[in-house]
Order: structure tokens, then C-alpha cells, then sequence
DNA sequence: CGTAAGTGGATGAGTTGTCAACAATTTCGT
DNA sequence: ACGAAATTGTTGACAACTCATCCACTTACG
């Protein structure tokens, strides 16, 4: 016998549907304007983003996929794709036989630079104008406490 | 010349990221919770809510795209997909001879009725829960406020 | 050592989303 | 009433994600 389901209440489903409804609409927009005023996807875009924010541009398949939190799969055809276009590359790593480093090219970091403004542009008038610094905070603040709190649920 | 890049601040860095690993987490958890335990993708999720909450179950295709804000041929090409396991079903329009009616089907009655309880008890879980009443209805509108800046700024 | 388990990564098949082009109707202007 | 324009929807090509599986190398343990 089953739990009776436990229903969203009103307040509860506006909520929700409001959340939902913002963040698609959000980051849809957001990622068709990238991928049509730079030609990238929004992964291509973290992903140059995370490598070249640190000094060398230069990091390991599996650390890069933790850091973006993807799996290692979907990381891995990813570099392959933006390796293909030459975007970044992958180079043989001496430490460990296995592993792979994957680096911007200087095309990679040609492409955010110039990306990168116009994007920016687009959060700051699509979301962060949207909201006053303290609304803004207060959403930061919201964010961080459902992060944590998926955190500790497991899955 | 281009004007300089409003580059955004630390706090407004912070409220972009946090934003955005929240909702990236939540509805990925979500979304390959409701694949895992009934089979079904979100798309087919939302597809399948639009239509049966409206009495009927029936709705012409850019109405349905509309109301999810989807583009026509997403739509399309999801209803075709939803087709083929019987879960929709198309019908003509009388009125209009270009339309198409898509109805819900028993066994898209069914499959609903099945997956909705779990899935709103993980959106219980890893969203609601997180937050008290209070909060809730803070993230609900900041979340409005959002949409309806997004709403006003055309694209 | 030698072998089993763990780790780092690649790959293929299947599903879903995007874009652009097209076809069929309907509506609107004159 | 007639042609142009707008609406409704389909399709095909292609890019991106997921899942499962596989291979190569490392490490740990007896």
C-alpha cells in the first residue's frame, strides 16, 4: 500500500511552476544568443571558461569534468568536438599513462575573449538587472541553500 | 569602439553561480530520476501534464508549444517520438485544415497518473523541503520578477 | 612479484534539441 | 474575388547528451 502522495499545495505549485518557467525561459534565451552571436554552445563555453581562468589553460579530463560537474563521458565527447574544431587539445600526460591533459589552443582563448563580453552582457540584462543587489543576494542565498541541501541528499 | 565590458562583480558572480549550479543540479536529478523510475523523459513529462490538466486532453500542436514555450518543431518532433509508444495521439482538425489536434491516449493517462506521484515527491524532496514556506514564496517572486523582465526585454 | 580492483578515459548506439527549408491552408488587402 | 502574406505544421540534417561498455594503465594486497 502506498503513501497517499503528498501534493504540492497552491503556494507550494506556484513555486515551483514559477522557478521552472523563469529558468528555462532564462537559459534558453541565454544559450541560443551565445551560440548565435559567437557560434558556441554553452559548453563550449564552460568549458574554455574553466580552463583558461586558471593560468596555464591546462587541466585533466576527469578534474575538468568534476569541476563543471559532468560526467566523464560527456566531457570526454566534448573535447573531441571542440578538439575537432580546434578549440582545445588533448596532450599525453607523463605522470600517469592514462590520463590526458586537455588545453585551450590560442584559438580557445581567442574565442571566450571574444565571447565572453557579449555573454556577460546578456546575464546582466536578462537576470542581474531583473533583480536589485538585494534581491539579487537574497536569490544567491536561496541557490547556496538548495545546493547544500542536495548536497547532503545523496541522490 | 565598443563600450567596456560591464564585467560582473564579485556578489553578482556569485548570484550567477550559485543560480546557476543549483538549477543545473536540480534538474538534472530530476530529470534522470523521472527517466529512471517511469521511462519517461521531462519533455514527455510536461507534454502529457499540459495536455491532461486540461479536461479534454486534446490541444492543437502550437498551443501545447506555446504553453511550454517550446519552438513548433520540437514540439513536433516530441509528439512524433510520443506517437510511436502510444502515448498521444494525432488527430485532424476539422476547422483548420493545416491543424492538428494532439490528444492524450489511456496509456498517456495511465503513464501520468503512474509518474506523477514520485516525481513530485522528488521535487518535495530536493526543492521544497530545502527551503522554508517563507523562503518558498521569496524564490517564487524573484522567480515572477525574472520572467516578467525577461518578458518585456523581447529577446 | 602477480593478480584483482580501481582509475582515467574513449567509443558506439540511441534519444533529443536546433535550424532551415518546405508544404498546405487560411486570411487579409484592395 | 484574387494574389500576397501570414499561419500551422512537417521534415531532414546535424549537434549534443546519456548510458553502457570497453580498454589501458596503476595501485594494493596477499
Amino acid at each position: 500500500m502506498d503513501a497517499p502522495p503528498r501534493w504540492l499545495d497552491p503556494e507550494e505549485k506556484v513555486a515551483w511552476d514559477n522557478f521552472i518557467r523563469m529558468q528555462e525561459k532564462l537559459i534558453g534565451r541565454l544559450s541560443r544568443r551565445l551560440q548565435a552571436d559567437s557560434g558556441m554552445s554553452a559548453s563550449d563555453y564552460i568549458v574554455l571558461v574553466s580552463l583558461t581562468e586558471r593560468g596555464d589553460g591546462r587541466m585533466r579530463l576527469l578534474d575538468l569534468a568534476k569541476l563543471v560537474e559532468w560526467e566523464k563521458s560527456r566531457m570526454s565527447h566534448q573535447v573531441t568536438r571542440m578538439a575537432k574544431r580546434g578549440l582545445v587539445a588533448r596532450e599525453e600526460c607523463p605522470d600517469d599513462g592514462r590520463g590526458a591533459f586537455i588545453v585551450a589552443t590560442p584559438a580557445g582563448y581567442r574565442a571566450i575573449e571574444e565571447a565572453a563580453p557579449q555573454h556577460v552582457e546578456h546575464v546582466r540584462q536578462l537576470f542581474i538587472d531583473a533583480l536589485t543587489p538585494n534581491q539579487l543576494g537574497t536569490l544567491a542565498r536561496l541557490s547556496k541553500r538548495v545546493l547544500d541541501h542536495m548536497e547532503k541528499h545523496s541522490d
